[in-house]
DNA sequence: GAGACGTGGAA
DNA sequence: TTTCCAAGTCT
């Protein structure tokens, strides 16, 4: 049987068509990509990207092949970097395999690292037309309206209670068709703090409009905190070269590049990072004088609030051999580096004044 | 299961 | 300006 609801909205998706790029093909390789560029991401932040990767690499095996340097910095400043790194982990696993082909069924696509419940349906159900809903921040929000649930979509059992109803709505012998449906629904009319109700083919049925009760739902239990951290930055640089290093632990930017840094959990003044840095082995010992020093930068993040400043330094200041891990570079090759919006602010605010001074 | 993980656009 | 949050997943 299939519902008025997924009727409705099967009629909807047909008059309201929505390009984009990802949408001409099947090839799963492509749908893959799209759906990790689209985790956590509008479509107008990743539609370029998804351009740009794709050009680059135009099959699995060329991703695959790719350094994860290379893939990380396709991938910079699109944010949540462990998408880059799992996108590459699994092209390895996805050549790698023995049948030699893309994975054709929700469970071994589930299996690709990066791949969780929703993208596994998504490229299911797209690319292979196989009967998965997906069950993403637009389902949780049409659905929890249309039908008034109030119940927490963050959790378990919130999540199994809507994963069940998608189901149950799924047109099955048109999966690809209802999952993008819904989808688009939630995205160009059912939308979070401006929905288009005076114009909603639901009106007449949706509980939360019927109720008044649309911008209480859906309800989320989990609220972010966000953290403070101060970093400050050590510019080791002169007119052709400079000192940078790759972030490694397992935090926030990993894979990606900065200056050296040393993390203070409350305000350094740049006097007394000065001094703890001259006291380190590496420090040359000579009175130095300092290039320059920046503002304090605050760089707002979901979860946490990073304070910058930047140091500006004679390279010659740096003793040999460097620290473990420093790269004493061409500035000229900064480009090749995969470096995070804040340090690539930075960056592009020192050649502004470069250009300018000339 | 809670917490971590980025960025930029919209209100 | 500040706040919210977008096609989630991993640990």
């Amino acid at each position: 049987m299939i519902f008025s609801f997924t009727r409705k909205l099967l009629q909807w998706h047909a008059a309201n068509p929505r390009s984009m790029p990802w949408k001409n093909t099947k090839d799963p390789y492509k749908i893959w990509l799209s759906e990790i560029i689209l985790q956590q991401t509008r479509v107008e932040q990743g539609w370029p990207y998804y351009e740009r990767i794709t050009k680059k690499f135009p099959t699995v095996k060329h991703l695959a092949n790719a350094r994860e340097e290379e893939v990380l910095k396709a991938w910079e400043g699109l944010g949540y970097y462990t998408r880059a790194r799992n996108l590459h982990a699994a092209a390895k696993q996805i050549v790698n395999d023995p049948e030699g082909k893309f994975p054709s069924t929700y469970e071994r696509i589930l299996n690709l690292k990066g791949v969780g419940p929703y993208s596994a349906a998504a490229i299911a159900s797209f690319a292979f037309d196989l009967p998965h809903a997906v069950v993403d921040g637009n389902v949780f929000r049409v659905l929890s309206r249309y039908f008034g649930i109030n119940e927490a979509v963050d959790s378990a059992k919130g999540k199994k209670l809507f994963s069940e109803l998608a189901r149950q709505l799924l047109d099955k012998k048109n999966p690809a068709d209802y999952n993008q449906a819904i989808m688009n629904f939630g995205a160009l009319v059912c939308k979070p703090s401006t929905p288009e109700c005076a114009i909603c083919i639901f009106k007449k049925q949706c509980i939360a409009y019927k109720t008044d009760t649309v911008f209480e739902l859906p309800v989320k239990s989990k609220k972010a905190a966000v953290r403070y951290r101060w970093f400050n930055f050590l510019v080791l640089e002169n007119d052709k070269e400079v000192i940078i290093e790759k972030r490694t632990a397992k935090d926030i930017w990993k894979g990606l590049h900065q200056f050296p840094v040393l993390e203070t959990v409350s305000y350094q003044a740049q006097s007394d990072f000065l001094k703890a840095w001259k006291q380190t082995a590496f420090f040359k010992g000579e009175n130095i004088k300092v290039n320059g020093i920046s503002k304090v930068i605050a760089h707002k993040l979901t979860h946490q609030t990073i304070f910058a400043q930047f140091i500006s330094v004679p390279i010659s200041a740096v003793k040999k051999p460097l620290p473990e891990g420093w790269l004493r570079i061409k500035k000229s090759r900064l480009k090749t580096f995969g470096f995070p919006v804040l340090i690539s602010n930075y960056l592009a605010q020192f050649r502004n004044e470069e250009d300018g001074s000339k």
